[in-house]
Parts: C-alpha cells; structure tokens; sequence
RNA sequence: GCGGCGGUGCCCAAAUCGGUAAAGGGAGCGGCCUCAAAAGCCGCCGCGCGCAAGCGCUUGUGGGUUCGAGUCCCACCCGCCGCACCA
C-alpha cells in the first residue's frame, strides 16, 4: 500500500481546485435573489499585509474554511471571500525601516501571503479579492467619505495634540513621559490642530440599543462596546459665575446631591477659566497649574494625587443660591461632559480627596434610610436604600425620587434638565501620514471646504520622494499635487493632505466583496441586500471595540443613506483566542515564532489545520506544543491506511442498505454529533476528536459487514478540516469531487436502534447497570431494574416509595 | 473599583437539559514486529484497599438545594481579559 504523503496530495487537489475554479460562486441573478434563505456569508477578519501569515491566521481561516465547507455541503450559496487591509501604520512603519516605498513592500506581502493561504488550501472564492490600497478600491472609501460629508457626519474641527517642537510631530498620549518626548526629551506643548472627525456620537444611542439585532455575539464583546460608549443618565446643571452672571453648566449622575455642593472645579483646559481669573490674584498661580497640567500625559494625570488651585471667583448653586469657590484641578477630564463638576464630597470619593486635601467643607445630604445617621464630616457611600436630608424641601424623600423632584424642579425654571452623557468620544479619523487613503477635499480661500466632486474620484494617493513622518503629512510636499484649482468657483485651492484611518478601509470592505468589480457605484444595493448581513464572523478579539464599533457605525449610517437595507453587519460572531508559546505570544523576539511554512513542509497542510483546531476550545487562549503535530499528522496516516483497505472492498450498490452493525450505529452517531458540534454548538475541537474515535473502531473491526460504510463516513466528515487528503481518498473510494457531495445526515431510525446503558441506583448509589434500546417504555424499564439481584438485596424485599426514571439514563429507586 | 471569563489526571482537553467523571490527543511505561532503527500494531496509564470479582475516594476551598451536582445557589481563594479620576 502506498504510503500517505500530504506534498503530492495537497499539490494535487490544489491544482485541481484552481483549474476547476472550485470555490468561485458568482451573485445570483435577479430572480434568484429571492431565496434568500440559502445563502450564507462567512467572513474572517482580512490581514494586514504588513509581514506573512502567522499561526493566528491560520486558525481564523481554518476556522472560516471548515464553516463554508459544511455550509456549502449543506446546499447553501456560500460566500467565501479574503482581501488584504493594505494602507496603514504597520506597513508604513515597515517600509521605512527597510527603505523601500510602501507600495512595494505592501504588494510583494500580498504575493507572498497570497501563496501561503494557497499552500493551505483554503477553500477561497479568488475572484473577489480586495485590496484596500488600489484606487478602484479607495475611490469608493472616498466616495463614501463624500456621503458621510454631506450628511454632516464627517467634519472638521481643533482637536488638542500633543507636540514635539524638536521632532516637529504629534505624539501620542503613550509617547509623552513626565511632560517630555520620549525620545528626544524635549518639553512637550500642547497644540490645537484641524482634524477630521465621524460624528459617531450620534450613533451612540443605537449602536447601544440595536445590539439587540444582533444573533449571536460574544458577551464579553457586547460588555467591552457598552462600556466604550459609556451611556450614563443624569442632568444637566446650571451654574453662574458670581458676580459676572456668566453660566457653568455641569453634567451630573447624582442631582439627587445637589444640596451637598460645596466646591466647584474646572479641568485646566476650560474654555472659560481664562476670563474668568483675568485680573485677579490668583490669576498667576492659575496660570502656572494649567500649564502644567497642560504638559502631562493622560497616564501621568490619572496616576497623581488629585491637586488644584482656588480660582479666586465663586460658582452659584442654582438650588440653594449659595455661592462656592470655584478651583482648577486636572481630575476633571475636559472630554467628559462639560469639563466642569460641582463636588459633592460627601459622596463622591474624589472629591472627598480633594475636600481632605484642602480644607473644604464635607456636607451629607443622603443617609441610608434605616441604622444610624453616619459620621459628620465622614464619606458615605451609595447605598440601596437611601433618603435626602440636609436638602432644603427635599429632605426626606427617597433618593431615586429625590433625583427625579431636583430635576424636574430645575427644569420648571429653566436652571436644568434632564441629560445623558457618553464615554464615546467622536471618530477622529484624519491621519498625517503617507500610507492612507487621501481625503477627497479641496481648500479654497474663497469657498472654503469644498468636497472633490464624485466624477473626479479617486484621488490619487501621489508618489512622493520622501514619507517620513515629519508632523505635518508626507503629502503636503508634493506640492504639484497639492496645488489645484477649487471645484467650485475654477480658483487657486490646495488639496487636503491629511490621509483616512485604515480603520475607515476596513469599516464598509464586507459590502465590497459583494460586488467587487463594479465601477459605476461602490456596490449593488440589491447584491448586497442578497448577501448582508454577514451570517458568520470571525476573527480576534483584539478589534472588539474599534473595527466591530466602527463597521457598525458606517452600516446604520448607510442604511440611513438608502444605500444598503439592512442596520447591523454581522449577525454572529466568533472571536478566537490567541496562540502561545512558552506562555507568550509568538514573536520574533522573544525568538518563539513557529511559522506555518515550516510546519507545512514537515508535516503537510492538512495536518497543521487539524492541528490548529483540535488544540482546545477556539475561542479561548491556547498553548503551541511542539510534539502535537505528531497526534493530527499520526491519525492522518492511520485514516489513510484504515481507509484504503476498505476501498478494496466492493462499493455498495446504488440504493444498497447499510447493514446495521454496530459500526453503522458508530458512523451515524458520529455524523450527528460532528454536524451539531460545528453548526449548533461552534466547536471545533470535538468533531476531530469523534472522527478519531470512529478510525478507531473501524481500525478494530475491519472486517463489519458496515466497515466501508463507516470508512467513507469518516473521510466525508473530515473534509473540511482536511480537504486534501480527504478529497484524495473520496477518489480512491471510486466517488467524484468530495467537496460538491453532500453533507452526510444521520438515519435517526439507526441512531434509535443501538442500547443505552441506563443506570440503576437505590437511594442515589448505583445498584446496576442496565443495556436496553432507548425506546424501552418507562415501565417495562422499571421492571427490569426491580428484578436486579443487587437492586433486590439494597431493597430488602421492601417497596420503593419513590421511583425516577430518566428514559435512556437511569431508573432511581428512593426509599423511606 | 466596575464588568466579563475561567480553575477537571503529568500536559492539552471531553462531559450539550443536573443523570452519576476523565472521550480524544500528547508525554510516559511494558510488549509485538525487526539484524537494528523508523513507521506501525497490542496493552497499561487519577488515588487507596484487594489475588480477584469488587469496594471506597476524586472536578480550587467551604457550605447549600436535590434521589442525584464538574454542571444550579451562597461565600471564599487563585488566575486571565476588558474598562476605569466618566462626575
């Protein structure tokens, strides 16, 4: 007997996929459209071409391949595509360091990735490939960019950065270490520049609320969205400056505590503070400590004790009259609500450190409703059962009704009213880099902001000489680019230079794959009203917030547009976890790298997707052991053997029974148990394990009359994690292309007619064990259990008072 | 602090509605085949008692519910992940 050699065979069916054009599926034509239930769209997360594909892509699209295989076997129309997130950060990065121009490096990735996804013979529909970086691609980015435009969603506006003078470039928070640059030390200033932001926030509340549109996603992911858009209810307060009568308003979760301001503080970076201290005493030390604070990371200004300065001005509480001083400190966050807070001390804790800190006044104005009044001057914690005090007309009350009674009461008198506040901040999406797609806007000293007409789309990305980073984008030195006549009234403008985030490519590149090859609009509404949702997705969970919150953001902005019918993108979705090794994540250097090219060459394709999946539960974190290829790439060679001595046998007839043996029962057990597996349970792991089992048996008992049957059984279940070899056996087993046949069902009629072993127990002890078919009737199986000698001698001859019956599991007799 | 997830033999793991643990793989041990090796095949492989049939114990810890708990409830210990000065 030959001796199984994954090479020959996985080159083999490799050519033949591609001459045979496989697993290319074109759209349905009009009038098939309407059997949508049909289809499925699996989709993986597309890699970034920034290097080759490592152990983790191999586990998402062997994970996306054994999905669309079974789907496709099943009689679905299955969608199956990959493209290649291009533009970017990491590929840019790249290229600098090696010198060469992005582009280059960026599509000679391509190629190489391209040929390693062949090498692993997944089942991939190649006429749809995408790439993000190509202008028949970006020329739809910007065109959808236009739209969001238009709409008033995407606009511009000063957003404070950090500076580097010496690097002529913005930092990062992550990059500024004790107020200085972290590689040339040099004091970091605050800047204000003109970017481009999505007004994603006004998506905030239905990317909260339509989650329930979504199937099946993982909680944790859910978890991770709601708290980054961070909803909170509350009210809005307004507050006036003494004296000027200028107005502060506060956002507020506890108005319920208004009565217990006794302080009022500014972040640093208030728009009104300037005025506010001009003139005064204080003004100087105010001015010191927002500079200052102006300096330090966001980090850094979490880690510190919470400080300010007294301001010099008092703030007007609007329930009381009562005036508090008015201070700067850097605990308040100008981000989140007004940057502005009235400070309750006693309940609140960082206003309690702050009132310790600096003598304030500590007033309780909640206690809990039974047990003693707490400590004077002591901080109270929120508790459940909790009533006003100290709060003029509004002692007394319950604190939920305390909240709604202050709110309504501001709101009759125009002081305030009801208000939610979010964590999400808007998109900010212009980058000043090279490698991106470029913003399809015209600046004109007479007209402004002019969008780039449609008809002149794409905007080419042009080559330029020199991509570093030098703070201002690469792009405004190619200055013939730049210079450009205003599409509006013909006069001298100047081309945007900013370039989109990469996650703006990777926000709409599932709609394209719809329709990848249409020139005359972005997609077919009603191509992608067939395919959309996404039935499937899966990839890591490292993008459970941005990519996932941003696709899902761009989706309701179009269905708002009537350009696609549907408000969420994916259905379901799987994330996987990640692959270690020596309890680290592969890298290059921490030198744990185990690369799929050189497991491939050992052992074979097949092998390593086996492999890969049968590690563990595929969404949880799983560690690399260098001695488990041998278990896959051993039960490869023992199916190849156990396989081949069954094809020696005759083929059973066309509408032949299979005989009912226990290893027909084997085989259908097994098929029912893979299917639900994958399709109901998304496990990935057990069926390899059942297929194993099912070998096993038939490697024992090769001469069952059902032998073969089981045999051919256990290549069709294998197939999609092993296509190969599966597919190489189907053909020696006399069958025509495994991967068109259908997904074998289990006979439930066989499936009903193996034993069970029902257990038989005296008081919660097993007693026994009976063997019975599954159907016996429940008295029928009582009556068996009674007659046991070893139940008859743990009941003494006596009664049971009580008799369970589980059918098919257990008969349990209960006495006394 | 808030939220999510997890803890099962030496290791990775299975156990789907609570039904009476450890499927499958790795590593290990013994044997067969062989001049030898590789490959392959057979057997053993949680702990204790027993010649054996068997009996008892065992899912991080302690308790509870139940005829019956790895699974449900309460408390605790340990680990991982996300968010966090969010007013």
């Amino acid at each position: 007997m030959q001796r199984y050699d994954p090479q020959t065979i996985e080159a083999k069916w490799q050519s033949v996929w591609e001459a045979e054009q496989a697993f290319v599926v074109p759209n349905p034509a009009p009038e098939e459209r309407a059997r949508r239930e049909r289809k499925t769209y699996v989709l993986e997360m597309l890699p970034y071409p920034s290097g080759e594909l490592h152990m983790g892509h191999v586990k998402n699209y062997t994970l996306g391949d054994v999905v669309a295989h079974v789907r496709r076997r099943r009689g679905y129309q299955v969608l199956r595509p990959m493209g290649y997130d291009a533009f970017g950060l990491p590929a840019e990065n790249a290229a600098i360091k090696e010198g060469v121009h992005p582009r280059v490096s960026t599509e000679r990735n391509i190629a190489a990735i391209e040929r390693q996804m062949r090498r692993m013979g997944w089942a991939i529909d190649w006429s749809r490939v995408v790439s993000t970086h190509r202008p028949d691609y970006y020329r739809w980015t910007q065109w959808l960019f236009l739209r969001f435009f238009e709409r008033g969603l995407a606009y511009r506006k000063e957003a404070p950065v950090k500076w580097c003078p010496v690097d002529q470039t913005v930092l990062a928070n992550e990059q500024v270490i004790d107020g200085r640059c972290e590689r040339c030390g040099a004091e970091v200033e605050a800047r204000s520049l003109e970017q481009w932001f999505f007004r994603i926030t006004d998506y905030a509340d239905r990317l909260l609320d339509e989650m329930e549109l979504l199937e099946e996603w993982p909680e944790r992911v859910l978890t991770m969205q709601r708290n980054w858009i961070g909803r909170s209810h509350g009210a809005r307060v307004r507050f006036r400056v003494q004296g000027s009568g200028e107005e502060l308003p506060v956002f507020t979760t506890r108005p319920d505590t208004l009565f217990g301001a006794t302080f009022f503080v500014l972040a640093p970076e208030h728009p009104l503070l300037e005025a506010l201290v001009e003139g005064t005493e204080q003004e100087a030390a105010v001015r010191e400590y927002v500079r200052q604070a102006a300096a330090r990371s966001t980090a850094e200004r979490e880690q510190r004790e919470k400080d300010g300065v007294f301001t010099g001005r008092y703030a007007i509480n609007p329930v009381n009259g009562e005036a508090i001083p008015i201070w700067v400190a850097d605990y308040v966050l100008m981000e989140y609500g007004t940057g502005a807070i009235m400070a309750v001390p006693a309940h609140d804790e960082r206003d309690y450190a702050f009132a310790r800190r600096y003598g304030l006044e500590i007033r309780q104005v909640v206690a809990p409703a039974d047990g003693a009044a707490p400590e004077e001057g002591a901080f109270v914690a929120h508790t459940e059962n909790e009533v006003l005090v100290n709060s003029g007309s509004f002692s007394g009350l319950p604190a939920p009704e305390g909240k709604r009674a202050i709110t309504a009461w501001l709101a009759e008198r125009g002081l305030g009213e009801e208000a939610i506040g979010y964590r999400l901040r808007d998109w900010l999406l212009s980058r000043q880099r090279y490698w991106g797609c470029p913003i399809p806007i015209v600046h004109c000293p007479a007209c402004g902001i002019v969008p780039v007409p449609d008809e002149e789309l794409p905007v080419l990305l042009p080559e330029v000489e020199d991509y570093v980073p030098r703070g201002r984008s690469p792009l405004a030195a190619a200055e013939e680019w730049v210079r450009t006549h205003c599409p509006r009234c013909r006069g001298e403008a100047r081309r945007e230079t900013d370039t989109m985030d990469t996650f703006v490519d990777s926000s709409w590149y599932f709609l394209r794959y719809c329709d990848p090859r249409n020139d005359r609009e972005p997609w077919s509404r009603e191509i992608v009203d067939y395919w959309m949702p996404v039935n499937q997705y899966i990839g890591g969970i490292e993008h459970a917030i941005l990519h996932l919150l941003y696709a899902r953001f761009f989706v309701k902005v179009l269905n708002d547009l009537g350009l696609v019918g549907f408000r969420e993108p994916f259905a379901r979705l799987f994330t996987q976890g990640m692959i270690y090794r020596f309890g680290a994540k592969m890298s290059k250097s921490k030198g744990n790298v185990v690369t799929p090219d050189e497991i491939v060459e050992r052992y074979g394709a097949d092998a390593l997707r086996l492999y890969i999946l049968f590690l563990g539960p595929a969404d949880e974190d799983a560690e690399w052991q260098d001695t488990g290829l041998e278990g896959t790439s051993r039960f490869l060679g023992r199916l190849w053997r156990t396989v081949l001595a069954q094809a020696e046998k005759p083929a059973p007839g066309p509408g032949e029974p299979t005989p009912d043996t226990p290893l027909a029962r084997a085989a259908h057990r097994t098929i029912a148990k893979v299917t639900d597996d994958i399709e109901r349970r998304f496990a990935f792991n057990t069926p390899i394990a059942a297929v194993m089992e099912l070998v096993n048996e038939i490697a024992r008992a090769p001469d069952d009359p059902a032998a073969r049957f089981a045999a051919e059984t256990a290549v069709s279940l294998i197939q999609p994690y092993a296509p190969h070899v599966a597919e190489e056996l189907w053909e020696r087993l006399g069958y025509e292309r495994l991967w068109r046949h259908p997904w074998p069902e289990a006979d439930p009629a066989l499936l009903e007619r193996e034993t069970v072993e029902v257990v038989v127990q005296v008081n919660g002890r097993i007693r026994d064990r009976l063997h019975v078919p599954p159907d016996t009737p429940e008295q029928e199986l009582v009556a068996l259990a009674r007659a046991s000698e070893r139940v008859q001698a743990y009941l003494n001859g006596g009664e049971a008072a009580r008799t369970i019956v589980v059918p098919g599991k257990l008969v349990n007799f209960v006495t006394g």
